[in-house]
DNA sequence: GATAATGATATAGTAAAATATATCAACAGA
DNA sequence: TCTGTTGATATATTTTACTATATCATTATC
């Protein structure tokens, strides 16, 4: 409806997509409801200033006011840190879906194990807390990796220097996310007012 | 109550005293109920987008979602174009209300002259018309000057070629505000909904 | 001192968002 | 084919913004 919330609407829809989020995760992360982010992303709805504030931050946005003589030197600033290219919307599902992926392997590989090995545990929260960063292609490279890591491991539950390879892999994209070093900073992971994991390591 | 909305709240007030706005003008420019900018500027509703946007356009301002870490490069833009130091916002008071007083002198005047020139009806109009831009030190003192030349003509009141010199004072402060070529661009003033003046001229 | 403008509040009624749940079709993977 | 994910919708309930209107204390202006 609103001429002017339309706008937001489709740069919040653009933001989520470009971080490769389900409305459900964002849900999550934001701690509104999936059927109302819908609503939103469609204008459905006049959706109150706390609801987008809520949603900007889990997306790593900010609402400002500007005055409008400084719009497209705004514009042109946002534009020139935007994404690099094309395909990154692409190429975060697949990251995102790598690590789900990884994350099922180990829990589903779990419950045989006797007594599985204490790097397992460090896995599974690592993998936790890798889902909060946005990532793109090179990320996705070095999940990959960990992945054909831990395999080894699968197929032989005796090389337990594979889970740690595998172990070693995540912890170092996380520390160059986490310190922006590399790509994009996302210093700080967005945090619902309840958690939903507790993750906190060196 | 909300944090993150307490922030807009204020930058809305701000914007509305430097512009020298009472919220019952701000009220008048946004159809926005004067009581609910109360609640809205002391953070007592968690207003809707509609409304914000209502309010930012009638202040000249825009609603915008921008990355987190381009918040930097963006203050500083805004920041860079700001008034120039301070004062702006008692100017612009002043400045408004030496237009009111003009106004009011006028229409005071009005009825006690059997027929009054057209200058007067003209220059009423020019006074609606600027009472839409924002206003500061140096347009009050173009219009102390349009003052001044008027009471020349309220003294004498033969003197018709005052109320002229006060109309072309006006007439060229207009101007200069309307094509943005000096102050503030301010191109097109903020029009609501329901019109509350006609106002065409060149 | 009287009058007018300003901003903050209060109350009551209406409209609409927010929420919790659930369902559904389309699609992707195993 | 079965399963899980995604996005869109629906319904019912609660909460709250929005509006209109009025009052009040405080400043300014005459």
């Amino acid at each position: 409806m609103g001429y002017a919330t339309e706008h937001i609407a489709k740069t919040l829809r653009k933001a989520r997509e470009s971080k490769g989020f389900s409305q459900r995760e964002l849900s999550a992360k934001s701690a509104v409801p999936q059927g109302h982010i819908s609503k939103i992303e469609t204008g459905a709805v006049d959706l109150r200033v706390s609801s987008l504030v809520q949603l900007a931050r889990a997306l790593d946005l900010e609402l400002t006011l500007v005055p409008r003589n400084t719009v497209p030197a705004v514009q042109s600033i946002v534009r020139t840190r935007e994404p690099p290219s094309s395909g990154r919307s692409e190429e975060a599902r697949l990251a995102q879906k790598e690590l789900k992926r990884l994350q099922k392997t180990i829990s589903r590989f779990l419950p045989g194990t006797g007594q599985a090995p204490n790097e397992l545990a460090q896995l599974q929260r690592q993998i936790q807390e890798l889902q909060h960063f946005q990532l793109s292609g090179s990320e996705l490279a070095a999940i990959r990796s960990a992945s054909q890591a831990f395999k080894e491991y699968w197929s032989d539950p005796h090389n337990v220097n594979a889970v740690r390879e595998s172990l070693s892999q995540l912890k170092s994209l996380r520390n160059t996310l986490a310190h922006g070093s590399v790509h994009a900073p996302r210093s700080n992971t967005v945090r619902p007012a309840y958690s939903l994991d507790e993750d906190d390591n060196a």
